[in-house]
Formats: C-alpha cells, sequence, structure tokens
DNA sequence: CTGTTAGCGCCTTCAA
DNA sequence: TTGAAGGCGCTAACAG
C-alpha cells in the first residue's frame, strides 16, 4: 500500500507537496500538480483516512446507534439524519448496540471514531451515555429520558398520541377501552398509558386493568394477548394496543376466533408501521414524526457541533390516523384516511 | 482530553507501561496496574481508536454498503452479516451510498477505515469496487456480476425464481401469464424474466411484450402498470410482477377497478416482503434467502481476511411462496402458506 | 516488570 | 513555490 512518502519519491517532491497537489491547494504549481497526481495514479495511491482523522482530528462522520441494525422500523427516521448530516457536508454511517460491553456501541461511543452520535437504542445504559459525551462528543438521544451537558434528547410525545387515540376510541362510541401494554420498562408504553388514562378519566369511562404483557412489542406478544382477551367471558368495547406490532397480533388472534374487528371490537395501534395500512381491516393508529425526529435530532447535533447553544431537549407531536380498524358498523371497503 | 501520556504522568509510569496496563496484560504488576486503572478513571480517560488502528492497521470493523440506509429491505441480509461478523469478534456498520464521489460510501471504500466492505448498492460502480478492493480489503458484491481479485460475490438465483413463480402460475391453469419488468438496467428483473421466459417455453404458452415499466421498482410504479393495464380491452390470466414493491401497486390499481385477484386475474410478486403476508389477498411470491445471503457475504469476506482462499462467487436458491393471490376460485380466507 | 524509542500516514507550521 | 521537521495518540520492539 502505497503512501504520500512513495508519491512523493516517485515524483520527485516532498512530502507537503504531495499533500497540498492532492487537496487542490493553489500553492503548488499546475506542472508540479500534474507530476504527483500522475504519480499517485500510477502507484495506485489511496489516501488514508485513519491517519488523516488523527491528525485532523475529525471524522466527519456521525453514527446513528440503533439496537439492531436489521429492525426496518427506522427508515424515515435514518432518513431525516441523512438528509441533515450530508447538506452538513458529514456522512452517516449505522451501528447496532447489540453485543454489549465490547460491541460496536461502545467501540463507536467511546472511542472517538465518529464526531457525534445519534443514539436510539434502548439497552445502552445512560450511564456509558454521559460518560462517553463530551465538548468533542456531542450525543443526541431519542425517546428517552435524559439530558446532560453534551447530551440532548428528542422525543415523540407518546402521552399526547396516547391520548388522541383513546379519545377518538371514546368519541366513536366506545366506552369500555382497555389498553395492552409493551415490556414493563418501557417509557414509551408508560407515556402512551398516561394518556390512556387521561382520556379515559375525561369521558368518565372506566379504566380498566391493564392487558399487561412483557414481552418485546412483537407481534407474537400481541397474538399471545388477544388469545387471552378472547377467553373472557366479556370482550372489551375497543382494544387500544401500545404499538402497531402487537395490534397486529391481537388481530390475528381474534380472526382465528371469529371475533370482527371493528363490529365486535375496535382495535387501535400505535406507531404507523406500513404494515398497518395493508391489514384488513386496516389499522387506526397513531404516526409519529419519524423523519422529522432523525432530522431534529441531526440539526440538533450539529448546532452542538458548531459550538452554539442549543435546546438541551424537544418535544414532537404525534398524529391520529384513523383506518378501519376503529370504525364501527363502516363497511370495510371504505378507508377513511391514508 | 487526556492521553495516555497524561495518564502515564499522573501514575508515574512510563506510556508503554499504561498501553499494557490497560490492554490487561500480564507483564504489569497488579499493584501497578491498579495506580493506572485510577489515574485513567480520575482523569477520564478515552482511548483513542483512531490511533490506535493507524497503529494496528486494522480495525476490526467490517462495513455493509447500502444504496438507502432508509430501506427496510435488508433485515434479514444485516442480520446475517451481523450475526458472522460478531462472532468473528468484528463489528459491523451500514452505510448509505449517497451522495456520489464524496459521500460516505467512496470514503469508506477507498480510504480503509473498515477491514472488509459488503456491497449491497447498484449504484456504485463496478470500478470504483475493484479500485478499492485489495489484499488489505476484500469486498463482497451482492446481486451483481463482478469478480476480481479481492471481489467476491454472492447472488440469488433470480432465473430460478423467476422459473418457479411463472411455472406455478401456468400450473394452476393460467396461459397468458405477463411479465411486468422494473428499472431498465436491473439486471435481477433481466434474470427474473429469463426464467419467466423459460417455464413459458416449456409450456408453450404466448410470451406476450413486456409490461415494462422503468420505475424504482415501487409501489407507485406498480400502481400506474396496473392502471394501464386495466384500461386494455382484455386482461391477462395472471401478472408476474418482477418485486413485491410493485405487485402491491397492481393490486392497489386493479382493487379500485373492481378487478379481483385471484379471481378475474392472477398475481405474484417477487421478494416476500413482509407486507405480501398481510395484504389482501395475501401475495404469492419469490423468497430471497436473505439471511444466508448476508451470512454468506460475511463468511466469504473474513476468509478473504484471513488470507485463505475461498469461492470467489456463490449462487443462492430461491423460494416459491404461495399465497391466496394466485389461488384461482379458493376462497380468500384460506391461506396455504405462510 | 518497567522505561525508552521508534514509527503508523498524514497535516502543518516554519524556513528556504 | 517547495522542503524539513514535528507531532496527532497509540503500539511494539528492545533494553534495562
Amino acid at each position: 500500500m502505497p503512501t504520500m512518502k512513495d508519491v512523493a519519491k516517485a515524483a520527485n517532491v516532498a512530502l507537503s507537496t504531495v499533500s497540498l497537489a492532492l487537496r487542490n491547494d493553489p500553492k503548488v504549481k499546475e506542472s508540479t500538480r500534474r507530476r504527483v497526481l500522475e504519480a499517485a495514479h500510477k502507484l495506485q495511491y489511496r489516501p488514508n483516512g485513519i491517519a488523516r482523522d488523527l491528525k485532523t482530528r475529525k471524522t466527519d462522520t456521525i453514527c446513528i446507534l440503533l439496537h439492531d441494525l436489521g429492525g426496518p422500523f427506522y427508515s424515515e427516521l435514518i432518513r431525516g439524519v441523512q438528509d441533515v448530516a450530508t447538506s452538513s457536508g458529514y456522512n452517516t454511517i449505522a451501528s447496532g448496540s447489540l453485543g454489549g460491553r465490547n460491541g460496536s456501541a461502545v467501540k463507536l461511543l467511546s472511542e472517538r471514531r465518529v464526531d457525534g452520535v445519534i443514539v436510539l437504542a434502548p439497552d445502552v445504559d445512560d450511564e456509558v451515555i454521559v460518560q462517553s459525551a463530551g465538548a468533542d462528543l456531542p450525543v443526541v438521544v431519542l425517546d428517552r429520558e435524559l439530558t446532560d451537558e453534551f447530551v440532548y434528547s428528542v422525543r415523540v410525545d407518546n402521552e399526547q398520541g396516547g391520548y388522541q387515540v383513546t379519545r377518538h376510541l371514546l368519541e366513536v362510541g366506545n366506552r369500555r377501552v382497555v389498553f395492552v401494554s409493551g415490556p414493563a420498562d418501557s417509557l414509551d408504553a408508560e407515556h402512551r398509558y398516561r394518556g390512556y388514562v387521561k382520556a379515559m378519566n375525561e369521558f368518565s369511562a372506566p379504566v380498566s386493568k391493564r392487558f399487561d404483557y412483557n414481552g418485546q412489542f412483537t407481534e407474537q406478544g400481541g397474538y399471545t394477548v388477544g388469545k387471552v382477551m378472547s377467553a373472557l367471558p366479556e370482550l372489551p368495547d375497543a382494544v387500544f394496543a401500545s404499538n402497531d406490532e402487537m395490534a397486529l397480533g391481537i388481530l390475528r388472534a381474534f380472526e382465528e376466533k371469529g371475533i370482527r374487528v371493528p363490529d365486535d371490537v375496535a382495535l387501535a395501534g400505535f406507531d404507523n408501521i406500513r404494515i398497518a395500512e395493508y391489514v384488513r381491516p386496516s389499522l387506526t393508529t397513531v404516526q409519529q414524526p419519524m423523519y422529522e425526529m432523525g432530522a431534529v435530532a441531526a440539526q440538533l447535533l450539529f448546532q452542538a457541533l458548531s459550538g452554539s447553544k442549543t435546546l438541551g431537549s424537544v418535544r414532537l407531536a404525534t398524529n391520529l390516523v384513523v383506518r378501519q380498524s376503529s370504525q364501527r358498523h363502516i363497511s370495510h371497503g371504505n378507508q377513511t384516511n391514508l
């Protein structure tokens, strides 16, 4: 692997001349530059980014840290990050947080391989984040309650979202609305529950015991809950599942039992994943402003990077999306809202 | 930002002792190590990975280069890569190839920021790949025809897949099966088409003019095709869309026109995206062994990295998944195969 | 066991 | 306009 030194030798110039020539610095004469470029080409020279990063103390790269690189849920969010990063001249890489102590996560966070990090991985400890963040490594956390001097936070208003769906379910005439929660430690689910309670109280509706399910917010988890629910002596009027995946599972369980949605029981989810629009009945849910979330997160990061004072935390609004699954007595073919 | 030098000074030892102590080398006395660790902790010392990488000439990281980080399509594939990488002690990062010449793609490929690259981004030039690959940077390309000394390739047998669906469509009694192609330059679509032609010929069925659509393999593209198709004087017996997204769009167009699938016309896609199972009618399609693809790609990479001779190219088999959309005269509620 | 020393490949004053 | 020299933070001989 040839280095700048080799190029310098081949072109019969000094090392620094090569450096300048390669970066098109006007300080080098045209003829010299050509000679250098030629030599570089002949030797198949490739700059070593690592060496440059070490010297310049920056990487022009930010990282978005996901729990699982394989999760399809965050497309729009990542796009938001990427768009902002690109327009600021930064590159974006993504990494998963699986692997614990010596996983990529910690490596990226603590070893200064990137200039900034956006964390969307519930399994990364707050402590690790606070420890790693610093003037030279701002960190933006998504969906978590944490701020610190160099840690910024972007969250969606889950309580508002929970309130919106529940209120909608009540407004279309349901009274006994039950809440299906996700993993016990999920802050998101907790906030959604709060919104649910708030709406129920406003309508003086009975806040039932939650159908807690300590699963992973998965379709399978929802399926189990749906099975249990359909075995009860009496069905509720409506079910608010704390995310769409679970709602999908519940729907499947109901379908198997011959319980019709929304005629026998209304159903709503949360997240507005793409399938929500395609499943039948299509799923009423709450849309999170994913793209905006990513874009805002990236903006915070770059503001911090540029040294300007910025907001410590941003909260974004949610959007109710009404579809078939909550529309009692309306034909399935009639979609109200995409 | 403190460096090892600072730690050494604070602990009253030499630089190298710190280096050894931090890496738990048995050569340093327990008491010394403790002193070093303490000093490091007090100073909030963080190792600089870039410096280490520069010195050791390796990053222990591989990169999977996607066209668009925001695309949800590759979950399983990435998981395959990640699993193999993790078990080999490597970290995995992902990056998008958008951004052209000075995008992250080129940066990652040519500046030795990673030890190996898996390319799943049609927009990266073959030339760039060949140029970048080398003994110290093996590259595995997915779904593209390219091999070189340090470039390995993994592909799925698109022709086989195209053959499988078409044959299935013919076997259930269709004769006039039409093929809907994707972007003009898509090699995948081209191979799927070949499989289609092969099956059609075997059954002496008429190979119709293709419904070429030079779109981006999107739902919207399919929708347009579906519109055009349903305006024709006569519908075909069956439609084989070269990917699921397009099939989804076609389905929507048909639905709007009151054309029933599969009763009026059978439909099949390719890819087996998750929605294919949820849409009604559920979509007959071809599954690509995504996880395996990722795992195999990573394995090739690590074999190359370890210096052992490996296969230059691997081709994986596809799987037909029969669902409602191709089952003439069968009730929609009756799902044959997940 | 600990310390000294020499780079990894590049950028960047400072002189010439 | 070009060249020489120093150093980014770390690892790895090689001596002590």
